[in-house]
DNA sequence: CTAATTCG
DNA sequence: CGAATTAG
């Protein structure tokens, strides 16, 4: 449990809005530029897929 | 292309 | 090992 902050994000599977908690969180920096990327699990299938998180991702702790 | 990370 | 994810 890295973060208790839900986000809304959209199932790739299912194609709905769902608000969870990712499971993982990582921030890539490449060249300077730091994204924040979460590992979410679809509710429906199960099948885990990435999103985009706020630059700013309330989850320093 | 490159970065980080995880799942299949 | 490859896919996927975002940005420039």
């Amino acid at each position: 449990m890295p973060c208790s902050t839900s986000v809304k994000v959209k199932d790739p599977t299912t194609h709905l809005e769902i608000v969870a908690t990712p499971e993982k969180v990582f921030v890539i920096r490449n060249r300077g530029k730091e994204i924040k990327i979460g590992l979410f699990t679809s509710p429906k299938t199960g099948l885990k897929f990435r999103a985009l998180l706020p630059p700013t991702y309330p989850c320093q702790e």
